[in-house]
DNA sequence: GGTAGACCTGGACGC
DNA sequence: GCGTCCAGGTCTACC
């Protein structure tokens, strides 16, 4: 079943899977051509779907791998939308990066859109898994969770979904720790599982639910294992670009391009980026660090 | 509000 | 092959 996705413009399909690692981690897959960008989703009725999408002007085509019935298409449909940001508006820090050189190639290029996973609970425990850990240790640790947890593709039993709050909310600490090795993260993931289940949470009304920042950032804060970067990281994800996530890279590069290469802190990089204001995320994001 | 130490894993390094 | 050190953010206890 084949789909077009119609997207506000400027789009590029390939500009969203670069937009940063999300497609090295399953169950997204980019085959060795590149040419597509695949995801397992299982769906509300439990159905398990592979969706691929390619490049096509003026947004992107859809290939869904099952026959479905129309409430699970328009369920599709929506995630796709979701994942892809199809209808996000830029033009506005186009219009102010425009004059900087180092953000000359955004428009150009159509970047600025997040790759986000179709529900914003597997978001967040992949944000987790990024925390503390090398990006090996992050696609290790999401590969044991998809593995262990997730519901498989009927054609293709080897292939899964990103288990549901609910399926890892059945997992035990121990298993996450030493089968999934998530370590110290284990309980943090396990309690969000069962908080989103018990309805204690509510992360995917934040797709509808539109707060200010800082108190959508401060309900990001109250999650365990969420602090500063991951907050900033998750508030890009969802469109947000007021706060920069300042990890140890971030302060390495800023500390080149600014400071001679001299140690610096959190403050040096929020005012590098400062006159940027709601954009600043985003301008720190598709900053040109090459030499100039 | 700021700081120190613990958390856990894998990779680099020296022996 | 083995042991040690370090990097990577967040949490908690303490001041």
């Amino acid at each position: 079943m084949d789909y077009f996705l119609t997207a506000r413009l400027p789009f590029s399909l390939t500009s969203v899977i670069r937009s940063h690692g999300w497609f090295q981690l399953l169950p997204f897959a980019v085959p060795e051509d590149a040419s597509s960008l695949e995801y397992i989703l299982e769906l509300s009725s439990g159905k398990v779907v592979r969706l691929t999408f390619r490049e096509a002007d003026g947004g992107a085509n859809l290939t869904i791998s099952e026959e479905m019935e129309a409430v699970d298409l328009e369920e599709v449909q929506a995630a796709a939308a979701w994942m892809l940001e199809l209808d996000f508006d830029l033009s506005s820090f186009y219009a102010i990066a425009q004059d900087e050189r180092k953000l000359a190639h955004a428009e150009t290029n159509a970047r600025g859109r997040i790759l986000r996973c179709a529900t914003i609970f597997e978001d967040v425990v992949k944000t987790i898994l990024t925390t503390n850990t090398s990006w090996g240790g992050t696609k290790r640790m999401v590969r044991g969770l998809v593995e262990k947890y997730g519901a498989a593709l009927a054609s293709d039993p080897e292939q899964k979904a990103f288990p549901t709050a609910s399926q890892l909310a059945k997992a035990n600490v121990e298993a996450l720790r030493q089968e999934c090795k998530l370590g110290y993260r284990a309980p943090y993931v396990l309690e969000l599982a069962q908080k989103q289940t018990l309805g204690e949470i509510d992360l995917e009304a934040l797709k509808t639910n539109h707060p200010p920042t800082p108190e959508l950032r401060k309900q990001l804060l109250a999650l365990k294992g969420i602090g500063d970067y991951a907050a900033a990281n998750l508030l890009m994800i969802l469109g947000r670009y007021d706060y920069i996530p300042i990890d140890s890279w971030a302060l390495s590069m800023v500390s080149k391009e600014w400071h001679a290469g001299e140690p610096i802190g959190r403050a040096e990089v929020e005012a590098a980026f400062e006159r940027w204001g709601e954009w600043r995320g985003i301008a720190y994001w598709l900053w040109d660090w090459s030499a100039s």
